[in-house]
DNA sequence: GTATATCGTTAGCGAGGCTAATTATATGTT
DNA sequence: AACATATAATTAGCCTCGCTAACGATATAC
């Protein structure tokens, strides 16, 4: 163990990591009927709860535009519904229906099976060792962090 | 550490935390000049060595026609340069120019730097898992496996 | 030497990213 | 109350990047 830490050298071997391996959980997607932003958009909406059009497309990083015309195609495709707010007219509650909430799930299960395949591999001491850094990474990454 | 260990639970907080880094790290190319489809492209080509059209399309995941018009764009923009097999005159071979490599490079950097930032928040051995997960995944996604 | 296979390109379509401008509603000021 | 300003979402229009189908051009097999 190095008496100072190299920041720099984890940082990357992590980026490396997490984008290597969702490149490799992604192939899993071509059996999903969903495109990736509509899955991630989906995705907020189920384990979020209820978002506006403007919180989602700051969840998302896009624009609100791009958010409205995704949210009318998954409208229209029964993904998930609009809502007007009461107080306020100008705002719009989005919110995944069950069928979207199903499909999503079912995408995600898909991926899930196959990294939990991957790690029938590993040693118990290794998956301990991941199950650990998935939930410290969780906090690093939550807003309001530790 | 449970007797049976539960692959799900950490497959999925695997890929989520996953999921999470990689967005916010992906705040950070705002700055950069590069489209995420050229940013992954560039990747394979400077850190996997010279590959025809054909390989680089399977290592990013998508057609030919794809690949074909993203190297028109990244060799009329200095990115890359195209190369004709001595051998066989269909296939092409693909090389990032020191410019592309440059630019690819820094952007990386911002990414890294933005995480590394957040690292110096953990104390010492939570940086040590963390190097340790990384390192473990990369052997897990790697062809060839451990 | 002709047929077949392989590699890349061309053509054309749809989804999803953007900015600028518009509409509708809230809010703040006089 | 009336008017100006701010905010939320939509519309319009453009560009990139995904796809399949069809087409050279070159290699390879018979």
């Amino acid at each position: 163990m190095p008496s100072s830490p190299d920041y720099q050298s984890i940082a990357d071997r992590l980026h490396s990591a997490a984008i290597h391996l969702l490149r490799r959980l992604r192939r899993q997607d071509a059996a999903m009927d969903l495109s990736p932003a509509r899955a991630s958009a989906l995705s907020v909406l189920v384990f979020g709860g209820p978002v506006t059009i403007g919180q989602l497309a700051a969840a998302e990083q896009v624009s609100t535009p791009t958010i409205t015309r995704l949210v009318v195609g998954m409208e229209r495709d029964g993904l998930l519904k609009r809502r007007g707010d009461e107080r306020d007219g100008r705002v719009v509650w989005l919110e995944a229906t069950a069928r979207g909430a199903k499909i999503l799930k079912e995408g995600r299960r898909r991926r899930v099976a196959a990294l939990a395949a991957e790690l029938k591999t590993l040693p118990p001491e290794e998956l301990d060792l991941l199950s650990r850094a998935a939930d410290l990474l969780q906090r690093l990454t939550r807003p309001g962090g530790p």
